[in-house]
DNA sequence: GATCGAAGGTTAATCGTTAAACCACTATTG
DNA sequence: CAATAGTGGTTTAACGATTAACCTTCGATC
C-alpha cells in the first residue's frame, strides 16, 4: 500500500502531527527529528495524500478550465498558457471542453465545483439571459475570470483581446498599404464580430475614406462561408482593393475566391486576416494576420484568477484587454512606392514608412498609443 | 459556506448516512425520505465534496494526463478524445505538459500520483535506462497506458499507431503512382522515425527498387529542418522524383525546397508527408498525408484505462497498434495514365513558371482541380 | 405467543491530513 | 526564586464523506 504520514511517524517514533509540521516545513522542530523524518519519507517514497489534505485546507491547488473546444489552437494555446503560469505556483489544471454546449457547460461547471477547484477560467457560451450557472459559482465563492468571450449583465472578471482595436488594426495596415476601396467579411451576429466591424468602420472614416455600406458583407466564421461572402464582394463596385476579414478561415476562403476570379494577391487585391493560426504562414499565399495575444490572455486570466484566490476580500471585477499585435506577410500589398509615401507625409500621415511593423507599447490603459518600430 | 451532507441531514431531521445513502441511490430508504432530501438537496444546490468522497472510497474519477506538449495538434486531440471519452463514465482529466523535459515529466507524474488520480496515460519522454518515474506508478498500483511513444524494457500498455505500416503505406502510395526513385526525410534518431524508415525501406525491397542509402536524408522534425533536408536531397542524382516525409512539417519544408528549384509538385517530385495535421488541405500544394487516427489512440488508451481501473486484478499489458490511413491530396501525382503523363510532359510550358503559386481550386472534395496563378 | 425477516433507518469507526491548544522541560531574567 | 520565554514536541478535534455493523418496528409465520 501506499505510505501515509501515519507509517513515518510509527518508524521514525514521532506523532503524525510531526511528520506533518516536518513536511510542511512549519512549527519548531529540530534538525535530528526533522532529518530522520524526511530520510524516512524519501525511503518510502512518500507521496501527499492531497484529498485529505484539501479536505483539512479548503484548498485544492487545482484549477478549473472550461473550454467550448480544447482541439481548436486557440484554446489550446490558452490551455498552455495557464498551465504553464500555475504550474510554479503548485496548481494543476482540470480541463473540460464543452462543445459549445451550453447547458454540457452548466453541468461541467457544477463538476468542477464540486471537485473543490480553487477557481475557474471560463470561456463561456452561456445565453446572456440564464446566468444561472454562474450564479451558483459566486454562491460558493469560487473566483473565476471569464475569457475570450464576455458576458452581458455579469459583474465578472473579463481577459480578452481588443475587437475593436483588431478590426481598427487591420484597416488601419491595409489603408497604409494603399487601399482605398475597403471591404469587410463580417463574422456571425454576435458582440466579437460587431466591435471587429465597429473598429474598421471607424478607422475607414477616420482616415477619410467612404464607408460603403455594401463593402460589408457577411463572411461566417469558416473558410467555406468566407469563400462566398468574398464571390459576394467581387461582384460589388468600384471593386475593393483591400479586404479585412474577421477571422484566418474567413481570410483563407476569400483568397481561394480571389485567385478563382483570375485576380493577383496582393496586387489587385490585398487581404488582412485575424487569428494568426499557427498555420498562416505555411498557406498558399502567407497570410497578413492580427495575432490576438493568445498566449498573453491566458496568461493574464491565470495570474488574475491566481490573485483572486490569493487575496481573501472580494475585488472588484477587473477588465483586461490584450492589445493585437500586426503580422505582415505576403497577402498584403508590400511597402509603397517613394512618391507615395512623400505624397502621404504631405498629407500629413504620420505612419508612413518601409516594412515597419505596428507595436502595441503600453500596456493596457492606453489601447491609442501605437508604437513604431522601424 | 457551501452546504454538506450534514446541512442537509439536520434540515431533513435524519442521519448523515441516509442522506449518503439517498444521494448514491444504496441501501433501503422510504420513498418519503428519499423524496425530501431529495428535495432539499436542490434547494440548498448541494455539490458533493469530492475530496471527502475520494479520502473514504480511494476513487477521484480523475485521470491524469501527461503529456510533451499540448499545444500541438496531435496531442491536443488525444486530450480531447481521451476527455470525450471518459466523460460518461464520470471521469475528469488533470492534463500536463512536461515540454519534452523527462525531469518535469517524473516531478508531474509524481504530483499526479499525490493528486490520486485513478490511472494515467502518458506520452512519455523518458529515456529507457531510467524508469524510476514508472516504478514509482507501478508501486502505488496505479494503472497507467502509455500513448503514441513506445518504451523500451517497460511492461506496460501501449497504445500508439503502427509507424511501419506508415513508413510502408506512404511508400506503396508513390510506387502505386508512379515513383521509381523514391526518397525518405527521415526524422531524428528515435524509435518512431527508425520504424517509419523501416517501413519505406521494406516497401522499396518489397517492389523490386533499388534502396540507394543516399536517398536517405535526415529531415528532423520541423518545416526548417525539412527544407534543408530536402535541399540536400535534390543534389542526389539521379534524382528522386517522389519523397516520404517523416511528418507532415517536414513535407511542407520539403514542398519549399522543391518549388524554389523550379521543380514541378507533383510533377516531377510527389511529397507524401505523415501526420494529417489539421491544415494540410489549406497549403499552398495541399499535402497527400497519412493520418494516425488520432482520435482512435485516445478512444482506445482511455478505454484500456478505464478496463484497468475496474479490473481489480492485474491484467497483462496490452498493446494496441491503430492501423493508419492514407489521405490523398495534391501533392502526389494523380492516378497514373500513360497518356496523360505524356501530354502533360509535352504541354509542360503551361506549368513552368517559377514563381507561380498553385493553389487548391473547388472544394475539399476534388483535390486534382489545381488552379495557376500567374 | 415466541420467532423470523424485511424495511428503514441509526451509530461508530475510518480515510489521511491539518489547526489549535496544550504540555514538559530547559534556560533566562528580574 | 518565581515568573517568563523558548524548544520540541504531543493530544485532541475537526474536514465531509463512506462502510460496516447494529438497532427498531411491524407484519407474517410457525
Amino acid at each position: 500500500m501506499t505510505a501515509t504520514m501515519m507509517d513515518i511517524a510509527k518508524d521514525v517514533n514521532v506523532s503524525v502531527v510531526t511528520v506533518s509540521k516536518v513536511l510542511r516545513n512549519q512549527g519548531r522542530i529540530s534538525e535530528a527529528t526533522r532529518k530522520r523524518v524526511l530520510r524516512r519519507a524519501k525511503e518510502l517514497n512518500y507521496q501527499m495524500n492531497w484529498a485529505a489534505r484539501s479536505l483539512v485546507t479548503r484548498r485544492t491547488y487545482t484549477l478549473g478550465l472550461l473550454l467550448p473546444e480544447f482541439a481548436h489552437p486557440f484554446f489550446a494555446d490558452i490551455a498552455r498558457a495557464v498551465a504553464h503560469t500555475v504550474r510554479p505556483h503548485g496548481y494543476h489544471v482540470l480541463i473540460s471542453s464543452f462543445e459549445e454546449d451550453p447547458h454540457l457547460e452548466a453541468s461541467e461547471s457544477d463538476s468542477l465545483l464540486a471537485r473543490q477547484v480553487d477557481g475557474l477560467i471560463i470561456a463561456s457560451s452561456q445565453p446572456p439571459q440564464h446566468l444561472e450557472m454562474f450564479k451558483r459559482v459566486q454562491e460558493r465563492n469560487t473566483p473565476f475570470v471569464l475569457i475570450d468571450r464576455p458576458i452581458d449583465g455579469l459583474r465578472a472578471c473579463f481577459v480578452g483581446v481588443d475587437n475593436r482595436a483588431i478590426g481598427k488594426l487591420g484597416t488601419k495596415h491595409l489603408i497604409d498599404r494603399g487601399c482605398s476601396r475597403i471591404g469587410h467579411l463580417r463574422g456571425p451576429a454576435v458582440g466579437i464580430a460587431d466591435q471587429r466591424m465597429e473598429g474598421y468602420r471607424r478607422e475607414i472614416i477616420r482616415r477619410g475614406l467612404r464607408a460603403h455600406s455594401s463593402y460589408v458583407v457577411l463572411g461566417g466564421r469558416s473558410d467555406e462561408t468566407g469563400y462566398q461572402g468574398m464571390r459576394k464582394l467581387l461582384k460589388v463596385k468600384p471593386r475593393v482593393d483591400g479586404v479585412f476579414c474577421y477571422n484566418d478561415p474567413v481570410a483563407i476562403g476569400a483568397i481561394k475566391a480571389i485567385l478563382e476570379a483570375g485576380l493577383r494577391l496582393p496586387e489587385d487585391i490585398s487581404v488582412v486576416g485575424a487569428g494568426n493560426v499557427h498555420y498562416s504562414d505555411l498557406l498558399a499565399v502567407p497570410l497578413t494576420t492580427i495575432d490576438q495575444g493568445t498566449c498573453e490572455i491566458g496568461v493574464a486570466a491565470a495570474k488574475l484568477l491566481l490573485a483572486r484566490i490569493d487575496s481573501k476580500r472580494a475585488m472588484r471585477p477587473q477588465v483586461i484587454l490584450i492589445p493585437p499585435r500586426l503580422v505582415e506577410r505576403a497577402s498584403t500589398r508590400a511597402q509603397k512606392k517613394a512618391w507615395d509615401t512623400s505624397l502621404r507625409e504631405k498629407l500629413g500621415s504620420h505612419h508612413s514608412g518601409a516594412n515597419r511593423i505596428l507595436i502595441k507599447a503600453g500596456v493596457r490603459r492606453r489601447p491609442s498609443r501605437d508604437m513604431l518600430v522601424g
